[in-house]
Formats: C-alpha cells, sequence, structure tokens
DNA sequence: CTCATGTACGTGCATATGCACGTTCTTTGA
DNA sequence: TCAAAGAACGTGCATATGCACGTACATGAG
C-alpha cells in the first residue's frame, strides 16, 4: 500500500476511525480534564467557568439568550446554573414579561471570575503551545465553522 | 483597530471567547446532536456505536485497554456499557486473571454495527462536505494531535 | 509460603447533556 | 375582548463523565 493509499484511507470519510463526532468527544474530554485540574483550586468547574466568562463578556441574559450563546440546551443550563446559583455566583431574576429569567453576575461571580482567569491562561497556553499558535489558530477556526455548520443544518 | 489587531485578538491565547476546552465541548455537543439524529433509527446512542466500532477494529478487549482506546475513563465505560450489554450486544466474560473484564462484541452487536454504518456514513458524509475534505482533513489531525498532547501532558 | 506491592475493577457522589412533555404567560387575530 | 397560537420555562427520564474510595486478585521479594 502506498503513502497516498494509506492516508487517503486514513481520512476516508467512511473510515469510522475517522468520525467526527468520536474524535471530537474524545478531544473534549481529555482536554476538559487539563482545565478542570487547572481551574481545580479556583472552585470553579471548567463549564462554570465559561458560563461567568459569557455572562462577563455579554452581561446578563435570559436564560434561552444564554443557552443560544453557550451552544448548550435550554434545560442543560437551568440545571447548570444551580451551584452558581446556590454559591451566588449568580442570580435568576423575573423580568416584567414573568415567562423570562433574566441570568445575572453577581458582584461575588465576576470575582470569581476574575480570580480564576490567571489558572485559565496558565492550561490555555500551555493547549496553545502544544499546537503552536499558527496551528492551534487554525483549530479554532474550523471548530467555529464546524459549530457554525452543524448548528445550521 | 487594524484587521490585524483585531485578528490578533480574536485568537490571543488570553481571550477567553477563545477558550480551547468551551469551544470543544460547544463542537462536541452540536455535532453529536446530528450523529445522534442520524443514528436514532438504529437504536444506537453515538457513543455506542463507538463502542461497537472500537470492539470491531480491534477485537475484544478488557476493559480498561478499551477504555484507553476511547480515551474515556474507566469507570465511565462501565457504565456505558450496561445498556449494550443489557441489548445483548456485548457480553462482559472473566479471564484466567479474575480481575480481567473482557469485553466481548457479539454477533447481535456485530449485526448491529453492521446496520447503523451506512446510517453514521451519511451524517459522517455530510459534516465532511460542510467543511470541506480537505479541510476537514485538517481538522482531524489537529484533533487527533490536541488528545496527542493533552493525555501525554 | 507469606506479605507487601501493584493491578483491575466497582460504587457513591456530583455534575453534564438533551429529549419529551406539560405549564405559565404573552401576543395576536377575529 | 377572547380564544388560539406561540414563547419561555421546569421536570422526569435516560445516558454521559470523572474523581475518591474501597475491594478483590495477582505477583514478586524474602
Amino acid at each position: 500500500m502506498s503513502q497516498s493509499e494509506r492516508k487517503s484511507e486514513r481520512h476516508a470519510t467512511t473510515n469510522v476511525a475517522a468520525c467526527t463526532c468520536a474524535n471530537l468527544r474524545k478531544a473534549a474530554r481529555v482536554v476538559t480534564q487539563r482545565y478542570e485540574a487547572a481551574l481545580q483550586p479556583t472552585g470553579l468547574k471548567a463549564t462554570q467557568f465559561t458560563v461567568l466568562a459569557t455572562l462577563t463578556k455579554r452581561g446578563d441574559l435570559p436564560l434561552t439568550h444564554l443557552a443560544d450563546a453557550l451552544v448548550l440546551d435550554r434545560t442543560t443550563l437551568t440545571r447548570n446554573l444551580k451551584p452558581l446559583a446556590g454559591q451566588g455566583l449568580i442570580t435568576i431574576e423575573n423580568e416584567r414579561d414573568q415567562r423570562v429569567r433574566r441570568i445575572k453576575l453577581t458582584a461575588k461571580g465576576s470575582k470569581a471570575f476574575k480570580a480564576a482567569l490567571p489558572h485559565w491562561e496558565k492550561v490555555q497556553s500551555k493547549i496553545v503551545a502544544g499546537l503552536g499558535h499558527k496551528r492551534w489558530s487554525g483549530f479554532l477556526d474550523d471548530l467555529a465553522a464546524t459549530i457554525a455548520e452543524a448548528r445550521s443544518t
């Protein structure tokens, strides 16, 4: 078997080992473990850090909008928020439209996020350096494109 | 702000929106939903399909080895296997070394995997086409590199 | 042979994930 | 104004994920 044949088989669409879903999940699992370890001293889980980061960047948001920003099911977010609300890092408030739950970052939440930021930067830098900045940058673009395409389909 | 500055900020290591972990998880979530939908008529979940595919490719394996191949925590796999064993798609057998649980694909499991394969190919093709084959191929390489790097660290 | 060491595993706990279904509230068309 | 349509949400169910901890078994040094 030639080199090109081997490569084309490895990357054939129909090679189950090349399953986009399985490989994405593998990467998500192992990378999450690195981030969890790095964030461990902050008391925040990786997903919680992401929620706080999104609220910091986007400001208060209704639950559904926050879920959309996080590419997360609405009902999953409902439950993910409970530990954060329990710790007083966010509040869940009603609006004039009583159907809407507005998710609000508290001062404590903002402080916790800022305190966690250096730990996040450390592990993020390590991952980026591991791939090399240029390659990582393209990788991130591919992730965004994949998300956009899978969402629109 | 110039174009290059905007780009460098977007891909700055310290831009929380560029969090490798969060973006990997987002992509894994939305892509998983596509595969779940495609596999729905087969009665297999995406993770279950992956287990069957791995057993098909690698043959029977002890639990820990299978977990390693799947980049999955051993204890998670223990539980993920239960529905598969319940449906008779795999068996969990003892060895001479009584500590070892050998995971074995049954004939029924093999059949279920083969029946699911066309459904998998359909959604896989769609995802690949969405990115373009060349870009997808590089994306897959990046995923593999990320997994390898995060595992070794 | 025996005990210390190491290996393979399961379970309790906590969080993560999404679908189906039902509830409450708002908006809109007649 | 009022009923139908639609929007925002919560909960039950099932699976997914990994850590801490404990158990059973195998192996090797003495």
